[in-house]
RNA sequence: GGGCCUGUAGCUCAGGCGGUUAGAGCGCAUCCCUGAUAAGGAUGAGGUCCCAGGUUCAAGUCCUGGCAGGCCCA
């Protein structure tokens, strides 16, 4: 057997992080973790691709953290977690991050770059940025397979997506649809809502209130004008109708306008003072049958329609989307540039303007508008109307207009051709599908998500870019639609083989078939695959499936997913995608459970980012703090799915709080037991356990804190509670340092009885616990324990804390009651401490006795750890004040709990009755009570009252004329008073003191022998011969003299009020 | 404008089912202890539990309405 190792007291986590990468490296510890679990039931874990756009912040390290924990956790519980990574490799974010590097303005500039080329870069780019996630994957201790990473660029991914989309072409839920949709006029491409829901912006519109003249009808006659609201001035340019809602009042009104002049409008009535003026007159209600059929004046002629358009168009028609919530109550459509806008027109038959070009600019047949951004047009059209008398007043509003993600241009909506994946086909299993999903938080699951759920849309897949999954839809000049599902498909249907083609523009694009149906040529439609598509896909696509019969395998026996975990954000990213895909074509959720994942933000809660400067770059510190302080402060601080706040201090503080007073009582441990030569014992398992010592009520308390904290870890993590079990670790390593190694210490020196075999034994096994179940927290710190606590000194224990069992709860150990108990003597010597330092006498001054009250509960306990009360508080006897004569008290405390319920209203007269029962009653009282008695007492207003013992608490009070300390019903009380003797005693301790302070600065060893000399006088004196045993025995002195003996080391220090001089020399080890 | 979340000490955060003394850590001040020592501990100051109503014998906790911040959506 080995020794434990010499620890370092100073903690280098930077240092000690590359030491355990190492080793994992050589003992291939991650491969051995999965491949020791053959066989054993699978717990299915699903990597959400990182999109390789950029290099990592610290946010990829929050959910990569949380995709570690469970995993290894699940690991340890036995069951077998392959972990596949994977890469998000398609999408607009790369091809930006391209446009850039290449000083590319629009997609004009790509085509004449060379889609192949500018692909080519795509791919360059994210490989290029996979190497950085790589890098921070390995540093923060991410055990993820890296090497079988699917990534959604590679063939078979991309061959796995066409096949699903033939799937849903099959079925009838892959659709193209005449549809409006957000459009990025400089990206030329449209945007999923997922992507305009990231571009909100607060801003100021010029928006117009424009009088549109009647021309028919008796509002015609009247001189009378329809009151439009817009807060796009430009889509009156393509305005085909007015719209009104048949619940709504409307009236004629009569006002004059800014320019003086009177007019007659048509307002819903609700709407006349915000919309008119306050001084508008009311002429008349306007019945919803006048309004509906009449015509008006289009507010711009500049566009040419025909004959057939016109008597179509540019009349009052009704649908129920109308409010009054803004505006006028009449609303104009457009229905090239707003989904309601084209529903209406649809139901309606009115034409289609469709006068804006693909890259947002007003076409030739506007006259004096061509050329111009439709956005940037809208002041000088306001100013036309407002010339041509058209317009009744405008004015800047603000509101939240979207704006491109990536390139922050002002958004459209935009009639645009789109396949569709029908989604609203199977919303009601999309609903049910998402009520089986173990969300954390549980909100999003009938909150955020299930909102979105049901107000689902079709699912606009296409995309007219470069690099994405090319759609797999050929089609002829009849129109005939032919899916391709794999290279094979293609290479069948083109007639050769291609199988060997990159199945990216613009390669496929070259490819042409003859169509099955008319054997015409078909070539395929340009655009590209949504890439949320991509990502919601890999389920299946991470194994090529269905294409290969490994494939089907591995998919069959990873789906669905046991846990995933991301962003909140993702909610309609890709955890909507996820669900979206899966249930179109398998009918079911993908994932049961999920944990959502805040913000990471800055100190002041502002968002992270470049243009702030309050970027913190995750390798920095790393290198700094090391790997765990920053993965505890991402599973156990605040909730995970609240924005956290991160900043430098706060990882020191986890580093001092947790990480160093764990490494503080490690260190201490090995120390001694290196000292004393501890061993623990093998037992006939084969594994190492403590010795069977007689353990101490403090060995029983800490192991019944153990046990309990393997229970509520365990139960937390099973349920996905990371910050929980997180604290109750905590707290239980601060538990064992801060109260279980300093009241033993004593027990580990010089100790190699059974005593101290039971606290060696009991810290070795505390030890041995906590780095197991910090493993999955913190695997770095968690391995070193292990390798320094197990593997140095036992060959056969496995040589890796991944590789261990997860501890069992030992509900044997449990002990509630003990628990209780030593809770309420820490709070007894706080009491004591407190009455110390109010009567300003140090701990080291031995007092002869204090008397202690605790609540009844926990007499029984707190009497069996008395001793440790004397100890921490230094002091000869401790006693419940209960025994001594004359020296007790009585308080009774109402049992709100009880009384509440009985008495209603009168509780609080019980209550004060109780208080303010006088000491001899209480003192009457309070024997029966406690016999369990019910006994009767006199209460205001209500007369007497009889109380049964669940409704009164006995409290006792020491009644000396000593230091009185009180917290609630604990009591206690110390005797001040100090004798000649115990003077001495503490001056002898006084002394021990500074003989221990002269042993430090020589540099001693802490097990060296010393000569020791001591030149005092007086009480000083006096303590040194009344004390010399203990004093030697402190201070390990073979010898005491009363003046030096040569060379050593000496000092002077002032006890008592006169000089002292010590004098003390080592003991060479052949003296001793 | 709508939905959801959050609001507790100077800062970061805990506070099952409502129960009468609202806690911890950091920071600050004053000390103590020291054979874990470039550690450890105690005491103290510091709180209208965002505001206003309501329910209740009893509200940080439940309800309603506000306010502020965040996220998501219009």
């Amino acid at each position: 057997m080995g020794q434990f190792p010499e620890v370092d007291p100073n903690l280098d986590l930077p240092a000690l992080d590359a030491r355990i990468l190492e080793l994992w490296r050589d003992r291939k510890v991650f491969q051995r973790s999965v491949d020791q679990r053959v066989g054993a039931e699978p717990f299915v874990f699903y990597e959400g691709p990182p999109t390789a756009n950029g290099r990592p912040g610290v946010h990829h390290v929050e959910a990569r953290v949380f995709k570690d924990l469970f995993p290894r956790f699940k690991t340890m519980r036995g069951y077998r977690v392959d972990r596949k990574g994977g890469w998000d490799c398609h999408g607009l974010p790369v091809e930006l991050e391209v446009e850039k590097e290449l000083g590319l303005k629009d997609k004009q500039a790509i085509e004449t770059y060379g889609v192949e080329a500018f692909n080519a870069r795509c791919r360059e780019s994210v490989e290029r940025y996979v190497d950085a996630f790589e890098q921070l994957t390995e540093r923060i201790g991410f055990w993820i397979d890296a090497s079988q990473a699917y990534r959604t660029m590679d063939t078979s991914y991309v061959e796995s997506v066409w096949w699903a989309l033939a799937e849903l072409h099959r079925r009838g839920l892959l659709v193209e649809d005449y549809k409006v949709s957000p459009y990025c006029p400089r990206c030329q491409t449209t945007l999923s809502d997922a992507e305009v829901a990231m571009g909100y912006k607060e801003v100021e519109d010029l928006t117009a209130y424009v009088a549109l003249p009647a021309t028919t009808g008796t509002l015609a006659e009247e001189g009378a004008a329809l009151l439009v609201w817009t807060t796009q001035p430009w889509t009156l340019v393509p305005n085909v109708s007015v719209v009104v809602g048949p619940g709504i009042d409307y009236v004629l009104v009569e006002a004059t306008g800014e320019d003086g002049r009177a007019r007659k409008l048509v307002v819903a009535r609700e709407r006349v003072a915000a919309a008119v003026g306050e001084d508008a007159r009311v002429l008349r209600p306007v019945p919803l049958e006048e309004l509906l059929g009449t015509r008006y004046q289009r507010a711009f002629e500049e566009i040419p329609v025909s004959e057939e358009e016109a008597a179509r168009g540019w009349t009052v028609v009704a649908d129920e989307y109308v409010t009054t919530s803004d505006g006028s109550g009449l609303v104009q459509t457009s229905p090239a540039y707003g989904a309601e806008d084209l529903a209406v027109g649809q139901r309606y038959n009115t034409p289609v303007l469709h006068p804006v070009g693909l890259d947002g600019k007003f076409g030739p047949e506007t006259g004096w508008l061509a050329g111009r951004f439709v956005k940037a047009a809208d002041a000088d059209l306001v100013g036309d109307l407002r010339r041509r008398g058209l317009l009744w007043r405008a004015e800047t509003h603000t509101h939240a207009y979207p704006f491109c993600w990536r390139c922050a241009t002002p958004l459209i909506y935009y009639a645009l051709t789109s396949w569709y994946a029908r989604t609203t086909a199977v919303k009601d299993r999309l609903l049910a599908e998402n009520a089986r999903i173990g969300w954390r938080p549980e909100h999003i699951r009938d909150g955020r998500f299930g909102d979105w759920l049901a107000n689902n849309v079709d699912w606009a897949l296409s995309r007219s870019r470069y690099w994405g999954t090319p759609l797999p839809l050929w089609r002829c000049e009849e129109q005939h639609v032919t899916v391709v599902e794999s290279l094979a498909d293609l290479s069948a249907k083109a007639g050769r083989d291609l199988s060997g083609i990159d199945p990216h523009r613009p390669f496929v694009d070259e490819v042409t078939l003859a169509c099955p149906e008319c054997g015409q040529e078909a070539r395929r439609v340009p655009d590209v695959l949504d890439a949320w598509f991509d990502s919601g896909s890999m389920p299946f696509a991470q194994w090529g499936y269905p294409h290969t019969p490994e494939g089907r395998a591995a998919f069959e026996r990873a789906f669905p997913a046991d846990f995933i975990s991301e962003g909140i954000d993702q909610t309609r990213g890709w955890f909507y995608s996820l669900l979206a895909v899966s249930t179109l074509l398998f009918d079911q959720t993908s994932f049961r459970n999920v944990v959502c994942l805040g913000l990471i933000v800055d100190r002041n809660g502002r968002k992270m980012s470049k243009s702030l400067g309050n970027v913190l770059d995750p390798f920095q510190l790393l290198d700094r703090y090391g790997a765990d302080p920053l993965r505890w402060f991402m599973l156990a601080s605040g909730s995970p799915w609240a924005s956290r706040r991160l900043f430098p201090e706060a990882i020191e503080d986890v580093t001092r709080s947790l990480f160093l007073t764990l490494w503080n009582t490690y260190s201490f441990f090995c120390l001694y037991a290196r000292l004393e030569g501890f061993h623990p014992v093998r037992s006939t398992g084969g594994a190492t356990s403590a010795p069977p010592g007689p353990p101490t009520p403090l060995d029983r308390w800490v192991l019944a804190e153990l046990a309990d904290t393997v229970d509520q870890v365990t139960r937390s993590l099973d349920d996905y509670d990371a910050t929980s079990a997180a604290r109750r670790l905590a707290g239980f390593v601060d538990d064992l340092s801060n109260w279980y190694v300093r009241l033993s210490r004593r027990r580990f020196w010089r100790g190699t009885g059974d005593d101290a075999d039971a606290a060696f034994g009991t810290l070795w096994t505390c030890l041995r616990t906590v780095a197991v179940l910090l493993a999955p927290y913190a695997p770095f710190t968690a391995e070193e324990l292990w390798q320094g606590l197990v593997v140095s000194v036992d060959s056969e224990a496995p040589d890796s804390v991944h590789l261990v069992d997860w501890p069992r709860p030992d509900p044997a150990a449990a002990d509630p009651e003990l628990s209780a108990a030593m809770a309420e003597v820490r709070r007894l010597v706080g009491l004591g401490r407190q009455a110390r330092t109010e009567a300003k006498l140090k701990i080291r001054q031995p007092l002869a006795r204090a008397l202690i009250g605790v609540p009844d509960p926990v007499r029984a306990g707190v009497a069996g750890l008395l001793d440790l009360v004397a100890a921490e508080l230094n002091v000869k006897e401790v006693g419940f004040a209960e025994g001594e004569a004359g020296l007790v008290g009585y308080r009774l405390a109402p049992n709100f709990r009880a009384l509440g319920p009985r008495f209603g209203r009168d509780a609080q007269a019980v209550a004060a009755a109780l208080r303010q029962a006088p000491p001899g009653v209480a003192a009457e009282l309070a024997p029966r009570l406690r016999a369990g008695e019910r006994v009767e007492l006199a209460v205001e207003g209500l007369g007497t009252v009889e109380l049964g013992p669940d409704e009164a608490a006995v409290v006792e009070e020491p009644v000396t004329g000593w230091r009185v300390v009180r917290d609630g019903a604990t009591t206690v009380a110390l005797d001040l008073e100090v004798s000649p003797e115990l003077r001495l005693e503490g001056l002898a301790r006084d002394l021990v003191r500074a003989v221990q302070d002269l042993r430090k600065s020589a540099g001693l060893e802490v097990a060296d022998r010393i000569e020791l000399a001591v030149k005092a006088g007086g009480d000083v004196a006096a303590a040194v011969a009344a004390h010399r045993d203990y004093l030697l025995g402190e201070t390990l002195a073979t010898s005491l003299h009363t003046a030096p003996q040569g060379d050593g080391h000496d000092a002077r220090v002032e006890l008592d009020g006169q000089e002292v001089r010590l004098w003390l020399r080592p003991v060479r080890a052949v003296d001793a």
